[in-house]
DNA sequence: AATGAATGAGGGTTCATTCAT
DNA sequence: GATGAATGAACCCTCATTCAT
C-alpha cells in the first residue's frame, strides 16, 4: 500500500500532532459548549437561546451538541453545575487564616470574590439563576445548597469574628449577612442585566463600587453616633 | 342594532345590571390581561409564558388577548409601562415636604417604597426587567429613564439633604446611591426569584429586613469610629 | 508498517493465533452484521431499527457497518437475500424422491420446513417482509419470485401427486395451495409478532400445531361425508 | 356596519349551513384524521409515516393533527382502538341464534367477518399490529384482550356446537381454533401486504378463497377416510 | 366584541452517513 | 480495515397569530 510508505516518510511528530489535535478537541468540546451556552443563556435566558446557536458559537454543528448533552435542559443544568466552583473550601481556608482587622478581612473577602467570581463569566450564573429559578426549581435548590448557603456561612464567619473580637456591633446576624450579599447581587445585576444595556457601556467601576459599599457598610452614613438606635455607645 | 330593541323590552333592572357588568368587564379587560401577564412573566419569564395561559388566567380566550394587544411583545411592553407608576411626582412631593431628621426620612422613603411598590405585584417588574433586559434593550432603556433615574434622583435628593444639614458623611455620592438601592433589589430577588423556590418560603421579614439594612446603612457595623477611613472626625 | 516488525519479534504462535482470529473475524463480519440486522429488523421493523444498534450487536462500530453495506436500505436487502435459502433445489429433490403416501409426504414437507426454516432465525424474514413489503416493493417482488413462487410450486407438486395417485380430492388447486401456506404464515406470526408479546410466552407448540393442522387439512372437521359439497363419492 | 345588513338579507338557512359546516368539520376532524392515519400506518408502518402526511391526507395542516391527538403515538393507539369495533356482542348474538348445520354456521361466520371487517379498512389494523406489536407491547396486549380473545371465544363456541351436535370431530380444540383463524390472517396479509405489491393487483378472490378454505377445513383433502388417524370410523 | 379552530414557521432532537485518524 | 466524532437533513411537536363564525 502506498499509504504505508507515506507513513514512513511523514514526520512522526506530525501524526502525533494530528492525533493530539483530534483528541484535544474531543476533550475540549464539553467545555467549549458549556462556555458558549453560559454566554448565551446569560445574554438571552434559557428559553430564548436556541440550541443551534450554542453549537454555532462553540464552532460545531447542531447535532454535535447532543452528542455531549442529552437535551437543552441538561445542558442548562450542566452549565450551572460547571460554573459553581467547589472552591469554597480553599476560599474558606484563606479567610480562616486571615490575620488583621475584621474590617480589612471583609474588604479582602469581597476583593477575592470579585477577582475569582464576579469578574469572570461565572458571575453570569447568578443573573441566570435569578431569571430561571422559577422554571427550574431543582436547579434553584441545588444553587441554594451549593452556593448561597456556603457563601452565607463564610460571611457569617467573618461577621462573627468581628463581633467576637469586639470590632463589630451586629444586632441581627441573619440580616447582617444580607447587607454583605446585597452589593454582590447588585454588582452582578449591573454587569449582566441593566448595566449591559446602556449604550455607553459599563457605567460602574466594580472595585471602586465594592470599596465604597464596604466603607458604608462598616461606618454608615451618619456623622453623629447619637442617632444610632439601641444600646450603642 | 336590533339587539338594543330587545334590551328595552326585557326587565330594565336585569338588563341594566347585565349591561353595567358587561361594560365594566369590557373596560377592565386590558387591566385584567396586564395583571395576568405580569404574574406569568414574572413567574416564568417572557419566552416561557404562553399567550394562551395569559388569556386563560384573565378569563378570556386566546383571540381576545390579540384584540387588545397586537402581539406578545407589545403585551410585554404594556405590562412594563403599566407597572411603572408615574407616581414619582407625588412621592417626590411627599419627601420634599418631609420634616425631621434625614435618617428618618430615609427610613420613611424605604417604607413608602415597600408599601406602594415592593409589597405589591408591581415589584415583579424589577425581577422581570433584570431577566429580560438583554432581550428588550429598548424596554431596558425606557426603564432606565422612567424608573431607575427618577428613583436615583429621589435618593440623591435625600442623601444630599443629609449632607447639607450636616447629618451624613458621604464620600462618593454616585456610589452611595447604590447602597440604598442594593437592598431594594435584593429584597425583590428574594421575593420573586430564589426566595420563591425554597419550599418552606424564604424566612425573611421585609419590614424587619429594611429596618435592619437602613440601620446598618446609617451607622455601619464598626464599633470604633477610629477605623473609619478618610477625614471623619 | 513498523508494527509488522514488532510482530516478527513477538512469539510466532501468538501472532499466528491473533492473525488467524482476526482474519476469520474479518470474513465473518458481513454474516455477523446480517444476523444482527435480521434480529433487529424482525423485532422492531426497518425504520425503528438504528444502524448503530445493528453494529453494536454485531460487535463492531457504526462506521464498520457502512464499510460492508453502502446504506441501511442495502443492508435490509442483503438481509432478505441472505435469509432466502437457495435450498429449494435440495428440498425439491428430497420431495421428488419421497416414497409413500402423499399425506405423509405433506407431513414430512411441513416438518422439514419447520426444522430448516420455521424454527430458525430465517423465519423472521417472513414477518419482516409482511411488515415492510409496502415500503420495499422491489424486495416484495423479489420475495414473491424467489420464495413464494418456489414454495407454491413445491406444494403444488405434492398436492398434484396426491390427486394423480387418487389420494386427494382437490376442487381448486390454486386455492388449495393457500390452505397449506396459511398455517405456516400463522405460526410465524405467532412466533415473531403477537405471540412474542404476551408475557408468559405464547402457549403454542409448533410441532403439535403443525401436526394438528395437517390432520385437519387432510381429513376435515366433519364426521359425515354426506355434508361434503360437490361430486365427492 | 354593512355586515349587519347582509346578515339580515342573507337567508337564515345559509348562516345555519355555515355554522353547521364549521361544527360538522370540527366533529368530523378526529374521524378524518384517524382514517388518514389508518391508511398510512397500514401502508408504511408507524415509524415511516410522517405526521404531516397524515394531516395532509386528512386535508388539514400539521398543527391541526396535534390539536386532536397529543402525539403520534397516541394517534396510533387511537387508530387501533377506533378500528376495533366492540361489535362482538352483536356478532355473537347473531351466531347464538343461528339455526342450521354447524358447517353452514362456520361458512356464515367467515362471510360475516369478511363483509364487516375483512373487506373494510379496519382489516388493515391486523397487518399493522403484526408489524408493530413488538414496538407497542401495551397495544399488543390490548389487542389480545379486545380482539383475539373474543374472536377465539366465538369460534370456539361454533366448533363446540359442532362437536355437541355430533357434526364435528375435533381432537384438539385449542389448535382447531387456529385452523379457522389462519385463513383470516392469510387473507389480510394478502390484501395489505404482499398481495398489495404485485403490480397486476389483487390476485385472490376473497369470497372464493374463504369458501374454498372452509370446504377444505370441513372435509379435508383426503378421499379415503381410512387414512384418518385416531379413532375416526 | 369574543371565540377557538386552524395555521405554519420555528426549534429541539434523532440518526444515517461521512471522513479524519 | 476499523473507529467514532461530526454532520445536517428530516421529523416531531409547540405556540404566536389569524380569521371565519
Amino acid at each position: 500500500m502506498s499509504s504505508s510508505v507515506s507513513k514512513h516518510i511523514s514526520p512522526p511528530s506530525n501524526a502525533g500532532v494530528a492525533l493530539v489535535k483530534r483528541e484535544r478537541r474531543k476533550e475540549a468540546r464539553p467545555g467549549e459548549l458549556l462556555d458558549a451556552a453560559l454566554d448565551l443563556f446569560v445574554e438571552k435566558g434559557f428559553a430564548a437561546t436556541r440550541s443551534e446557536e450554542v453549537a454555532a458559537r462553540a464552532g460545531v454543528s447542531k447535532g454535535t451538541l447532543f452528542l455531549y448533552f442529552p437535551s437543552k435542559e441538561e445542558l442548562f443544568k450542566a452549565v450551572v453545575r460547571e460554573n459553581i466552583s467547589g472552591r469554597f473550601q480553599e476560599w474558606r481556608r484563606e479567610l480562616e487564616n486571615f490575620e488583621g482587622g475584621t474590617a480589612d478581612m471583609l474588604r479582602y473577602c469581597l476583593k477575592v470574590w470579585w477577582d475569582r467570581v464576579g469578574a469572570t463569566k461565572a458571575s453570569g450564573i447568578n443573573k441566570l439563576i435569578i431569571g430561571e429559578a422559577r422554571n427550574f426549581p431543582d436547579i434553584a435548590a441545588f444553587y441554594q445548597d451549593e452556593v448561597i448557603k456556603p457563601v452565607q456561612g463564610l460571611i457569617r464567619m467573618i461577621l462573627q469574628r468581628g463581633v467576637d473580637r469586639g470590632e463589630f456591633h451586629i444586632a441581627d446576624m441573619d440580616y447582617a449577612l444580607f447587607s454583605v450579599m446585597a452589593p454582590m447581587i447588585f454588582l452582578i445585576m449591573m454587569k449582566h442585566s441593566l448595566g449591559a444595556c446602556v449604550p455607553q457601556g459599563y457605567p460602574i467601576d466594580p472595585e471602586r463600587y465594592l470599596t465604597s459599599q464596604v466603607d458604608t457598610l462598616l461606618h454608615g452614613l451618619c456623622l453623629r453616633p447619637e442617632d444610632a438606635p439601641g444600646d450603642r455607645r
